[in-house]
This record gives C-alpha cells, structure tokens and sequence, in this order.
DNA sequence: CTGATTGAGGATGTCAATGTCTTATTTAGG
DNA sequence: CCTAAATAAGACATTGACATCCTCAATCAG
C-alpha cells in the first residue's frame, strides 16, 4: 500500500527534522534510519526535485530542510516520492460523465482524499515533539542501530 | 496508490452485482468492465480463493457471488485480491517497543486504518442503488462499450 | 460416450520499483 | 592549485506487478 520508497523518504526527512539547520550527509542518514545507502540517495534526490531538501556538494555538505519541521506536512514529503494519485476521471474509456465519477470510483477516490487528509494532519515538528514511550526511528541520533547489534 | 488487480476486481464484482444470482463468463465480465480478459481471469481466481465468488466449470457455468450484494463490501474484495497491509510493529530493525508504534509509524498506520474505514463504509448494493447521473462502471449491462467504439 | 464449453494452472514476456555500482562534478581547505 | 569529501547522474542487476498464451480438468448437452 505505502512504498518502500515512501517510507525512507520519511524516514530520511524525520531524521534531518532532529537537526533541522543542519547538513545531513548521505551516509549519516543512512546508518541512522536503517536505509541502503546506495537507494536512499535516489530517494534524496527526488526530494531534491521535490523542494523538501536542498542539496550542497563538497567537504561540509549534505542535505538540509527547506522548510521548518513546524512547516513541513508529511503529506509534501509523499507527493515528491510517490504521489498519490487521485480519481479524476472515470478511469474507464471515454469521460462519458465528464466531472462525475460513477459510485465505485467516487468511493475510491474519497479513500484517497482520506488518505491525503490523514497525511496533512501532522507536521515533522509535532511528530518529533509527541510524548510517547517510543522515540521516532526507534533510537537516535545517540544510537545509530535500533536494538540491532 | 491502489494497485490495477485493486480496480479490475471491484469492477468485476460490482458488474457481477448488477445480477446477484446469474452465473458470469470471465469474456462477459472482460467485455462488460473493459479488462484484459487473460488477466481477468487471474483474478477471478484470487476471487474465488479469498471467497468473494464461487465458480462452476461447463456449459452454463462461471462465476457467482458468494454473499448477497448487501452483505458485500468493497474492503472484502480488496483484501481478497490486494491486502491492505497494516503497520504492526516498527519497520526498523528489532521490535524494541513492543506493540507501540513510533510517531510517524502510527501516523502511517492510521492512514491506513482510515482507508479501511473508508473501504469497510460501503456495500456493492449501496453502489449499484446510489441515485446518480453516472451509472456505475459507465453503462451496463446494456451497452458494451463506455463511449467507445 | 463424445464433444463443446468454461474455469484452473503453468510457462513466459514486459515493465516499473527497488537496489547496487561506477563515474562525473562541486566544494572547502591546505 | 591540488586533494579529499561529498552529491549528481547514469548504467546495470533483481524483483514483483501486470499481462498473455497454452494446456489440462471439469461440466453439461446430446
């Protein structure tokens, strides 16, 4: 249902978000959140294309925010990786309807407005700040692994 | 986001739906939904295994829902075919925290949860019976072809 | 019993998502 | 200017979703 994709690119941006004025690099995001290295740096640039992150080559580089973790949706950071696509026409040949979408396809598209909504309810910043017994990734930046080794 | 077998299912069962008690030919249904008939038949099968419709072989035979259409929702024909795979313990490495998720892993998970919901909120009869300018699945049973031709 | 009809199942092909690797390109600092 | 550090970009596997085709098995009419 979520893409791997979609998942370390979450992961990635949680993870800057505990050091937001910071520069991140590749690697360090990698051990900390548990991502293939090789992948997740894919996964940046597409956050890159995206405007979530802005990149900086070279000796003190890395990636950093754009935005403030108080105003980044989780929502922004889905739709540069894997955007939801939502139901705008009947997907059955001709737009016959025009604007309408049939019961069926009005209902799935409503599951996929839900989504979106569900997405756009949190920022970074209130993901970071919840009290909970569960730290976000697990444990860092202290530990690198997450009860592994 | 929702997978293609996703769609060709619920458009299967819902065409299915309009004749609760016929038995339906993978080409009728093919030709009625506008699906691959080769791969249609893939997932009439995944139907029948997840209980969604019985089949019967020979002449006069094919497939038949197995619950009345208002007992039928949309969530039973996508678990059948494409399950909603909800988030149970953190993706990352050991499960440290027991059963709770972290903030973002919760987060995702009631996405999820919401989608369920909104796939749980529906009956096909619901669908085939809502007062609507747009006929499901275009226009059936009648006519083949939804504008084409 | 025989043949036509219809689903079941396996082999195969295509393509996008996932993942790895190697080679540029940019940058700071000596 | 030169070098080490770091991202950018492209080529290259691997895997699973999507799709097709062919053969086998079951069912029914005659």
């Amino acid at each position: 249902m979520l893409s791997q994709t979609v998942e370390y690119a979450l992961r990635a941006v949680t993870f800057m978000a505990t050091a937001p004025k910071a520069a991140h690099t590749v690697d360090r995001i990698a051990e900390a959140t548990h991502v293939p290295v090789a992948y997740l740096a894919k996964v940046m640039q597409q956050l890159v294309r995206g405007r979530i992150v802005a990149s900086r080559r070279g000796v003190g580089g890395g990636f950093m925010l754009v935005k403030q973790p108080e105003k980044l949706r989780i929502l922004e950071v889905v739709q540069a990786v894997d955007p939801i696509q939502r139901i705008t026409t009947c997907p059955l040949g001709i737009a016959a309807h025009g604007k309408k979408l049939c019961p069926l396809h009005r209902r799935l598209d409503n599951a996929l407005a839900e989504m979106e909504r569900a997405f756009s309810a949190s920022t970074l910043a209130e993901i970071l700040t919840e009290p909970s017994k569960s730290i976000p990734l697990c444990a860092f930046p202290s530990v690198p692994a997450c009860g592994a080794t």
